[in-house]
RNA sequence: GCACCUAUGGUGAAAUGGAUAUCACAACGGUCUUCGGAACCGUUAUUCUAGGUUCGAAUCCUGGUAGGUGCACCA
């Protein structure tokens, strides 16, 4: 349709002897009043041809209604010169019927033929899955469905930090610990649980004798004491490393599958699933031979020697926009990688078992000048991996002080927002009619998608506020609330089947029809429902998923106004076929979009 | 200290450089439920500040203010 309405636009110039501008833009009015379709031509042109731009749209007009452009029923001035195209309800019908009979309705071919690798969420077995991973699911899940949904082949990995000296840490820990070592049949949560607080217990003991040694009036004793036991957690790093140590050995490797275990309980809730697994462990030798073979005077010589350690000396360099970046170590005085070392080990890895065309990582926005170091490096070590790396990064999900589950005031486990909001959902159910265990699985759904939607609604890398009262209310702005609307239609639906109602565009229309209405005033649900592959596909190409979820509010808005405003099922309505086939193609919407999104529809709620 | 990010009703957000800045929550007033009220309808209220660019600025540029984040052997 653009690009008919564009080159419809061309004649018209042509015709009237003016010289047409390389790009015409036809976009979406924002209000719908204003049509189906508008363009600035006129504004844009008006400088050059020092003509005021309403009587030149005015002149634009006569010619373009000359044409009698396919569709299209109405064209007028608007504005300080708009031109404002509006579709016949006819099209409109039609475009309803294209939803009924497509089940792919949404998908587009745009990105068919190509490879996209997303990694996200990269959370760390010895430590807590916290709620910056659960965004970082949230909305690397969304990004690749994004990728599926425009024809993309698309592969999901996820990256986790198995070595290190959080590790080092959490195995140092353990001697603090007052509490047993898990038996073999303890709950998987008490199991992580017990390495969690070891972590907790080492990395504040740690912290706490590096504070005290290193505050000018530290007394020689203190500092020998972090000296002491820094030694003790750098061992404890390089047995981990080498594996060297068989006790060592065995406690790691079931505090690593523990976790691991636990994560995917985490991920079969949040409906993702991984198409490989990486571990750091596995990135220190690919990652020290790249930085130690361009290392000056070898290589490329982009790293060189500093003090014991091996560095990138970033201020000599600048990122994409010019802007200069940051001095960073990648090989420690100890010849042990830093994460740093191993992510630019990783970067070459993970091309090697997949070639994409478009490689994202999703991160927290703290790592945003990290990351560009990162980037810069690719590009320089392996251009052609280079140009197909990006990153997205996302906020903080803060939360309101003293509410939810941080019971000890310290982070919220990803677990903990869950069962909360589960909780929540349960309690909401209590009256219904359902079995309990039906209402365990809706409740799961439907807390996920008060995360999920809280967190996808909003343009990623600002922070979220995640106000409890509001989220576990399920009002308004929620993703349950869309759920909510998809399982009333869906209800309807069944409706209309038991009375025998079939869904229909082609009903008596000749009245309506000729004066140019649809059921619902302005048709404002079918342009709606209309629009929804290109929404996706912007959503798509801007990385953007708050696109569909604003999409789906407004769209589940005006279903529910259409809703409580008629009766749909009613046996004696001429209208009520068409009305069921709203439903239906709103059903289907609704369901793309929330999909998108990593949100399921429930049976019931 | 240097760099980056952010600033929109009381609150949380949206808006390819476009039209009267949109939505939700809260507040206030209504629908009174027989297709599922986790719903619907209405009212009040918003672009940090000073300049600049532009036919047109919440959006771009410059200064200021406020907040956040990152800067060598951590991940």
């Amino acid at each position: 349709m653009q690009e008919a309405l564009i080159s419809s636009i061309k004649i018209a110039l042509i015709s009237l002897k003016i010289e047409a501008p390389e790009k015409i833009t036809i976009e979406r009015p924002t209000d719908m009043l204003h049509g189906d379709f508008s363009t600035n031509i006129s504004l844009v042109l008006t400088k050059q041809l020092k003509l005021n731009p309403v009587n030149l749209a005015l002149q634009i007009v006569e010619t373009l209604k000359l044409q009698n452009i396919a569709g299209i029923e109405k064209i007028e001035v608007a504005g300080p010169g708009f031109i404002n195209f509006y579709q016949t309800a006819n099209t409109i019908k039609g475009g309803i019927a294209e939803i009924l009979s497509n089940e792919n309705f949404g998908k587009s071919i745009r990105n068919v033929g190509k490879k996209f690798a997303f990694e996200y969420t990269d959370p760390n077995p010895f430590k807590q899955f916290h709620i910056g991973h659960l965004m970082a699911n949230t909305i690397g899940e969304s990004l690749s469905r994004l990728g599926e949904y425009t024809g993309a082949e698309v592969k999901r990995f996820c990256y986790q930090g198995d070595v290190g000296r959080h590790v080092a840490l959490a195995l140092w820990g353990l001697r603090f610990m007052d509490k047993p070592f898990p038996v073999e049949d303890a709950s998987l949560g008490d199991k992580v649980e017990f390495f969690g607080q070891a972590y907790a217990k080492g990395a504040q003991r740690f912290g706490k004798l590096e504070t005290i040694a290193k505050a000018p009036e530290s007394s020689e004793s203190e500092k020998e004491e972090f000296a002491s036991v820094e030694v003790e957690v750098r061992e404890m790093n390089k047995k981990i490393y080498d594996r060297s140590d068989a006790e060592v050995n065995e406690i790691y490797d079931k505090g690593r599958e523990w976790s691991l275990e636990q994560f995917e309980e985490l991920y079969k809730i949040l409906d993702t699933k991984f198409d490989r697994y990486f571990f750091e462990s596995q990135m220190s030798t690919p990652g020290l031979e790249i930085v130690r073979a361009n290392t000056a005077p070898k290589g490329l010589k982009l790293f060189r020697e500093s003090d014991g350690a091996v560095i990138f000396p970033g201020e000599e360099y600048t990122d994409r926009n010019g802007i200069p970046l940051h001095t960073r170590v990648f090989i420690t005085r100890d010849s042990l990688p830093t994460y740093d070392g191993k992510e630019i080990g990783f970067a070459k890895e993970k091309y090697a078992v997949y070639q994409y065309d478009k490689g994202i990582t999703v991160s927290g926005n703290e790592q945003n000048d990290y990351f560009k170091v990162i980037l810069k490096l690719t590009e320089l070590l392996f251009p052609e991996i280079g140009i197909k790396a990006e990153h997205v990064s996302h906020g903080m999900l803060r939360l309101p002080t003293g509410k939810m589950s941080s019971r000890t005031g310290e982070v919220v486990t990803g677990e903990s927002l869950l069962n909360d909001m589960r909780q929540m959902a349960l309690e909401r159910m209590k009256d219904r009619e359902m079995s309990s265990d039906d209402k365990k699985v809706v409740a799961d759904q439907v807390g996920v998608a008060a995360i999920k939607y809280a967190v996808l609604r909003q343009s990623s890398g600002k922070d979220i506020i995640f106000d409890a009262e509001k989220s576990l209310s399920f009002e308004g702005d929620s993703g349950p609330y869309l759920q909510y609307s998809a399982v009333r239609a869906k209800s309807l639906l069944e409706k209309a089947g038991v009375v025998g109602i079939q869904a229909s565009t082609e009903i008596d229309w000749t009245p309506e029809l000729e004066a140019g209405t649809l059921l619902w005033p302005g048709g404002k649900l079918e342009r709606l429902l209309v629009r929804f592959p290109e929404v996706a596909a912007r959503a798509e190409s801007e990385h953007s998923p708050h696109h569909v979820a604003n999409y789906l509010m407004e769209l589940a808005g005006e279903f529910n106004s259409f809703y409580s405003s008629t009766q749909i099922v009613s046996k004696d309505d001429k209208f009520a076929p068409y009305k069921v086939a709203l439903v239906s193609a709103f059903v289907r919407v609704i369901t793309g979009g929330l999909w998108l999104l990593g949100i399921q529809v429930p049976k019931k709620m």
